[in-house]
DNA sequence: GCAAGGTC
């Protein structure tokens, strides 16, 4: 028996193949250069010792578009909601589909090895459609399908055993996504090219693009910007008191439980009243047992969150350091949502990897050695693909590239966090009687750093220390006044921020949000600007009266805001679990589009009318 | 020339 199995790319193609053939490996080169073929011979239950050819993809083998006679001045967009649309193969992915032509043609069995996951599930699918042009006797009926979520032995051999297979549902939701979006995406982007015409024409601005996950992107970057230039100051009053005990070397502030009054009034009238009194008393002395929590394991989203942050690198920089480091053999697999470590996986094994490191590699013996490993804290999310990132070698760092080291460094030091013990400390509060008004301050000592001493991004400082109070302890004040402020604007976006916006709201995934932000930057709908060491994302004139632009429309469901992409996932879930059918779906999507589409074509002018009076309030020239 | 989703 001949069996052909395809992964979703060549790294876990390989891995897969390691363990399955037991290190009797031959490798092949096949007709694309990022994909390999790996022979050897495996014992299928039923079935006795099999030739197996494990093979890969790599991502998508087919893409979507419309036929030529549809194309950009052949028909108005509004056609393309309807139109037929064919699959196509790119020059590379055709060199993946002959191989895997040439491959099925003797094969007796084809075994699906891609990711667990939607987009995997469809992937499967595109690979049998190219099998079975070379050999017809392959249908879903026999197709079987691997369930596996990481690289280890035990896992993979019965993954092998028992398969299962392909999801037709999630075929249909995948298919249902990608005529959606190419619908959706083609039809309004022609459009918005055609409003623009004008300045197209003279190169003022290029392609006006619309994406079901562009949009609303964009319309977070202007959300903000339009709070922080709405944005009113408002007056506040509130309290300030200290004490200051005999023996203590400094006063100790404490804050109005009431905190702020927006009223001045109000706030002199309650401090005159105290005011008739010049002691205070201390009402109570809490003191608690508080920890820090180590972080939790490392996703992608937050793996780009946390680089923006502190290395001041773009998500896409990030996830580009990351998926070299991978190839190299350094790091798992950098796209993963997993944020905890399967039971199998061996923590420690991997830790001892570290033991020798210049940086880190006494922290991971005295970790090792002297019992101070802590059990990873354990999130909600699993991909079921993918296990969170991690090292998997050790390296020095002066042999990578400067954005591979912060990379790498971070990925260490956070795994090495995770693997450590909270930090913990005492807080102390105090509770404090002025008259009748309540009054609170706070101290902290910490007392074991622990995973602070490797992860120097989280800080938790020893405060301000509180003198020895007691309960009932009469205090003379120090000092008591009414302060005065205005509350602040709030700041533009930060690329942190948007990320986690777009996480929480499910716009794109965690291998796509930082394509679509450089996607809003690349057609200048934002740009980035960099104030104070901070990077903020603020919207140009085209990505403000866009956005205005949309809104003045009114339409139903508003395509700036995550809404409709929200529908559709949970639209698409429902296709998964067959309480809806591909047809109903695209159905029920494309009238809310086609309402929204129809509206945008009745009131075009408005968007460009918002677009031509930006240009005119800042001085630039309007085209008629 | 258009989308979003995989991957190198």
């Amino acid at each position: 028996m001949k069996i052909l199995c395809v992964a979703e790319k060549n790294s876990i193609g390989k891995g897969v193949a390691n363990i399955l053939g037991g290190g009797r490996v031959r490798t092949k080169d096949s007709t694309y250069k990022y994909v390999k073929n790996y022979e050897f011979t495996f014992n299928f239950p039923h079935l006795g010792n099999c030739d197996v050819v494990m093979t890969s993809v790599a991502g998508h083998l087919t893409g979507n578009d419309f036929p030529s006679n549809f194309g950009w001045n052949n028909v108005v967009p509004g056609r393309l909601f309807e139109a037929p649309i064919e699959e196509v193969h790119s020059p590379d992915q055709k060199k993946v589909a002959k191989n895997i032509e040439t491959l099925a043609r003797d094969a007796d069995k084809l075994m699906i090895w891609t990711d667990c996951d939607r987009e995997g599930e469809y992937i499967g699918y595109e690979i049998l459609q190219v099998a079975r042009r070379t050999n017809p006797r392959l249908t879903l009926e026999n197709t079987w399908r691997a369930q596996f979520s990481h690289l280890e032995y035990s896992h993979i051999t019965h993954a092998a055993k028992n398969p299962i297979k392909l999801d037709e549902n999630a075929v249909d939701a995948v298919k249902t996504r990608m005529e959606l979006d190419l619908r959706t995406g083609a039809a309004f982007t022609r459009f918005l090219c055609g409003i623009f015409g004008k300045y197209r024409d003279k190169k003022i601005i290029s392609t006006v693009s619309y994406g079901s996950c562009q949009f609303p992107t964009l319309g977070f970057v202007v959300d903000r910007y339009k709070r922080v230039l709405n944005f009113k100051p408002e007056e506040f009053w509130s309290i300030e008191l200290q004490v200051k005990k005999d023996d203590a070397p400094k006063p100790v502030k404490f804050t109005w439980k009431r905190g702020r009054l927006y009223d001045r009034m109000s706030a002199v009238v309650i401090y005159e009243y105290c005011m008739r009194q010049t002691t205070a008393t201390i009402r109570s002395i809490e003191s608690n047992q508080t920890y820090k929590y180590k972080p939790l394991p490392l996703t992608t989203v937050q793996l780009q969150k946390s680089c923006s942050l502190y290395f001041k690198l773009s998500a896409k920089q990030s996830l580009e350091a990351a998926e070299k480091l991978y190839q190299k053999g350094f790091v798992s697999y950098p796209r993963t949502e997993t944020d905890s470590f399967p039971n199998n996986l061996n923590l420690t094994e991997l830790l001892s990897k570290h033991k020798d490191h210049r940086t880190w590699g006494n922290y991971v013996t005295s970790l090792l050695d002297e019992n101070k490993f802590s059990d990873p804290r354990k999130g909600k999310h699993d991909d079921k693909a993918h296990p969170p990132i991690h090292p998997v070698a050790s390296i020095e760092l002066d042999r990578l590239t400067l954005n591979e080291k912060k990379v790498y460094e971070f990925i260490v030091r956070h795994f090495l966090a995770c693997c450590s013990a909270d930090a913990c400390g005492d807080s102390t509060t105090v509770i404090l009687d002025w008259s009748k008004e309540q009054f609170t301050a706070s101290g902290l000592m910490v007392r074991e750093r622990n995973y602070l001493d490797i992860y120097p991004y989280h800080k938790w400082e020893t405060s301000q220390a509180l003198p020895r109070f007691t309960r009932g302890e009469v205090v003379p004040l120090h000092m008591a006044e009414v302060k005065d402020g205005k509350t602040s604007p709030p700041q533009y976006l930060t690329e942190t921020e948007l990320i986690a916006l777009m996480d929480a709201n499910g716009i794109g995934t965690d291998a796509t949000i930082a394509e679509h932000i450089e996607k809003i930057i690349a057609r200048e709908y934002i740009n980035k600007d960099v104030k104070r060491n901070k990077t903020f994302l603020v919207p140009t004139l085209l990505g403000i009266s866009l956005v205005e632009g949309f809104e003045s429309i009114e339409l139903q469901n508003s395509l700036t805001k995550p809404f409709l992409r929200k529908l559709l996932e949970s639209e698409l879930d429902e296709i998964c679990q067959q309480k809806k059918t591909r047809e109903q779906v695209l159905h029920e999507m494309v009238v809310l589009y086609k309402a929204s589409f129809s509206k945008v074509c009745q009131f075009h002018q408005v968007i460009l009318n918002t677009y031509q009076s930006y240009r005119r309030d800042n001085g630039q020239d309007v085209l008629n």
